[in-house]
DNA sequence: GTCTATAGGTGGATAGAC
DNA sequence: GTCTATCCACCTATAGAC
């Protein structure tokens, strides 16, 4: 039998993934562990501090995700494996996306300073793959942290879309919807105008 | 002295726009209009009952936002102007724009066909203008409501992510920092590529 | 370290008297 | 129509015995 500050865990981490963050309770988990509620107080200093574990769970995989769509092609292909990473673990891992993305948290970090800090691995990660890409020629010249921000919230906007019901239950009907919006940011939805004086 | 319906919902709208949505309760309500908590279900049958007034207010006020929007030039300026009108909603009512946009909600209307039905007016709205500017030419040919989508996925990320703190607390920093994101967003991030065989 | 007992709080909703 | 009295279901967290 693992100690118990590893089985308060476990079941915390199963209940968050079933019922979502609102599922999780000391009664809830003291209970499914078979001790005292007051128990758990012996090894976490209150929710919060069972919650942050979960949270840090959540943005490991999330890195993970990332880590792994990032890993060959050119710059613009590398853009295009975390628009898919960042999809695919929303998908995978639906329970963590909403508790990490749109369940309002504190401490959020903030663009651009904070966020691009060398330790945010997951969004400094898209923004060296976007300036690659513009000295590579293949993305307009530009701040490469303002650029990876609207593909970070065009990703966001849609992926929290399909999250809160908005294209139905189909994961495959979204992740085609998905990848044509995506090209769309990428190619533009505007005819370049005419050189006007 | 208005009816007590009237003061009921004056006073839980009150609740709601200082505190959101989870700072309306039954008791609430009653204490400061000076009822019992009861009396308030001979004037509606629950609370979402209730809350159902507030989502229609909020529904309404976005629709105005987008209606005054809409109003002048070409239909690429006119979707410029509903991206714009989109925002002005988001800071001038971010309780009603949580609670329609953030906080998850049943009976919500899918993509594409329950949200392009003529009477979902804020989304016709906008496929509407996208619809004119392809055939002006002025937008790249596709279906417009795939394009609509894209714009909506992308000033929703946009704005969430400000509601959600990570753009810090300025206003006009932030709707500096939309209306470029919304113009990479036309243009397109990508240089155009050769032409590939 | 774990327990019982308990403090102290939130909330929605109903029965039946007036 | 409105009241009081209640029921019910939750929750976090602490004190102090063992």
């Amino acid at each position: 039998m693992p100690p118990l500050k590893t089985r308060i865990a476990a079941t915390a981490r199963r209940l968050f993934l079933d019922q979502g963050v609102d599922g999780v309770s000391m009664r809830k988990i003291a209970g499914q562990v078979g001790v005292s509620a007051t128990a758990i107080y012996r090894h976490y200093r209150d929710k919060d501090d069972l919650l942050d574990e979960i949270t840090e769970d959540g943005f490991s995989i999330f890195r993970d995700y990332l880590t792994r769509a990032v890993s060959s092609g050119r710059a613009a292909e590398r853009v295009r494996g975390l628009a898919r990473g960042y999809l695919d673990f929303a998908l995978d891992h639906p329970r963590y996306y909403d508790f990490i993305f749109i369940i309002p948290r504190h401490n959020v970090r903030r663009f651009p300073d904070e966020m691009a800090r060398r330790d945010d691995l997951s969004f400094h990660l898209l923004v060296e793959q976007v300036r690659q890409a513009m000295s590579e020629g293949a993305f307009v010249a530009g701040d490469p942290s303002e650029t990876a921000l609207t593909i970070w919230a065009h990703v966001h906007g849609l992926t929290s879309l399909h999250r809160a019901g908005r294209f139905g239950a189909n994961n495959d009907t979204f992740r085609a919807l998905y990848n044509r919006s995506v090209e769309r940011l990428f190619t533009g939805i505007e005819v370049p105008g005419e050189v006007n004086p």
